[in-house]
DNA sequence: CTGAAAGCGCTTACAG
DNA sequence: CTGAAAGCGCTTACAG
């Protein structure tokens, strides 16, 4: 193993000097930065990250910790992050916790924020992740939080407006002459789905339209169990003429709900989803899902950068505090109510 | 800041004996266990990961490394890492290079083998890795390499039969009576397609059918350009009966072409291509591509399982080396040749 | 079963 | 411009 001090004897100076040309900081004259940079060099020297970080406590790289890495669904965010990491000096790694395991994410923020990383970026609007954010307060240490929050606590947050983006979706469905307008609500112990559930109600309590409980249907077994909500709901005496989905991968199979019973998607039903996905779930292939768009690669990328800006600005700084609103895009899945 | 001498003031002990306690290791008396564990409670005490990796010269993590974490190629093989980080005591860090950015690659692996994991999973077919196998086998850092191989070293490597895998494609193919079959290749800077472009001429050349040399194509600008690499072939003079793409997501713009030429894929012409990827580039929404598929899944899972063997037996090991065998999966593309 | 001491590989005042 | 020395927060022989 290559150590600092013996770059210093191949070299001929202290490690204090070499320490100096490897960290360019102080004063270093020429022909000692030479035969440091040579003998570095020759001997293939690689600083220590773990001894670094001990001296100077300082990492110089941030985590990013998400569940469920492997879900398309990160696709624009990962991307955002990929390039927010090119526009920062910080190395940037990722962490996975499965399905919705406190404990394994946990764990991870435990490692990451130990000697680790000076800062992480956390991702995920699980109700369940309050004992890691109170964590991460508690130690004070740097961190951006993504699409959730915690009543009382204000911290660094990148938020997306889902009541006004989902009451802006039900209003366009009303628009369109909808009025019986079902939800098909997914997982509740996300604050998303509790939002996109609110927007929903709003837009129908402020245009005066009473909700048929029946209506409200929240999926069990995962996006995929979106099917068979749409079936129940197409099968019911009030059936709803228009179904807006907390999000596209159940509005998948919603569609794919309808289209099995014989509808015509658009025509004899709308459907609506939430997050405008390039990538929908096992192979979708019906018509494309008229949705609501969030901007997950900005959000990706704006958190990195602004942790950056955190670190650098040591605690002197104000919280960040920014709500992305939302977009109505129109695709093949919602139309006119009919008649 | 609290650290260990802290918690051993206030259980009254001695650092070493808090040390012994949270390593488990060597004797401890219940009571000075207790007396310990009482306090790392109250201090909500957590090890410092920077001092322990340089003590112990042991980090406890893993790191892996691919190009574009937000490809959804990495679907299934990400999946698989994350289902061998449940079976092993290590983290498991990502990090990800975008595009073929060796230097970020580079920048990655000095990272993470100087006091941040104690082994790494570097993952993809990438001619140009050369430069940071060999750093990792100079400094002799533990690797499992994925999907690549450089001559004349032998490393721990998991590998999958692309040559076997294409030679079945196109035996495949001519078993259903095709002769006039082209090649679209992708970036030949990846071993991965110039070993199946070597399946490929191997099939042929077994069957004693000569290749039209205009009938193999390379992509330029990247899959999307399999768009008009299809359109050349269907528009030459001796034009195929089936088209092999080196992968799927060639093979999806391919049939994109075909079918706005007005072709009907599998009848007029035949398209096949590997990988089986459960998700297509840019929303693809044609017909299901026959394919070759590659266990991804099972790789992923299992760099992680034979990593960690490699840890725990220190260098006593043999090297590893699994190549997977591969298996043609038949969808909607492929049909008999016409006539 | 327990603790004092040295050491892991760096950085950073401090003195010159 | 340079270097000796202390220290970052742990672990691990070693002696008891």
């Amino acid at each position: 193993l290559v150590t600092l001090k013996i770059v210093a004897e191949k070299a001929g100076v202290s490690p204090t000097t070499v320490s100096r040309v490897i960290n360019n900081s102080g004063y270093v004259s020429e022909d000692a930065r030479r035969k440091v940079e040579k003998a570095i060099e020759i001997l293939n020297y690689v600083p220590n990250n773990a001894a670094r970080t001990l001296a100077k406590k300082r990492t110089n790289a941030i985590g990013v910790v998400v569940n469920n890495l492997h879900d398309p669904f990160f696709h624009d965010l990962i991307k955002g992050f990929e390039d927010g990491a090119t526009e920062t000096s910080y190395n940037i790694v990722f962490c996975s916790a499965l399905g919705g395991d406190v404990a394994g994410k946990e764990r991870y923020v435990k490692y990451l924020t130990n000697g680790v990383t000076d800062g992480i970026v956390l991702y995920g609007s699980y109700l369940s992740d309050e004992s890691i954010i109170n964590y991460l307060i508690d130690i004070n240490f740097p961190f951006i939080l993504i699409e959730n929050e915690i009543s009382g606590r204000i911290v660094n947050n990148l938020l997306i407006d889902n009541v006004g983006g989902a009451e802006d979706a039900v209003r366009y469905l009303i628009s369109l002459g909808h009025k019986r307008i079902a939800h098909i609500v997914g997982n509740p112990n996300r604050k998303v789905n509790i939002d996109r559930m609110n927007g929903y109600i709003n837009a129908m309590h402020k245009n005066a339209i009473s909700i048929d409980p029946s209506h409200i249907k929240y999926i069990t077994t995962g996006y995929v169990s979106g099917y068979d909500k749409m079936r129940e709901l197409m099968l019911s005496d009030n059936r709803p003429t228009a179904v807006f989905c907390s999000d596209d991968a159940i509005a998948s199979y919603a569609v794919r709900a309808a289209i099995d019973l014989g509808l015509k998607v658009s025509k004899d039903v709308s459907v609506m989803g939430f997050d405008n996905r390039t990538i929908l779930p096992d192979g979708y292939r019906g018509p494309d899902i008229t949705t609501v768009e969030q901007p997950l690669y900005q959000i990706g990328k704006d958190s990195i950068c602004f942790l950056t800006e955190v670190l650098l600005n040591g605690g002197c700084m104000q919280p960040i505090r920014k709500v992305y609103s939302t977009e109505i895009i129109i695709k093949e899945t919602v139309g006119p109510v009919y008649g």
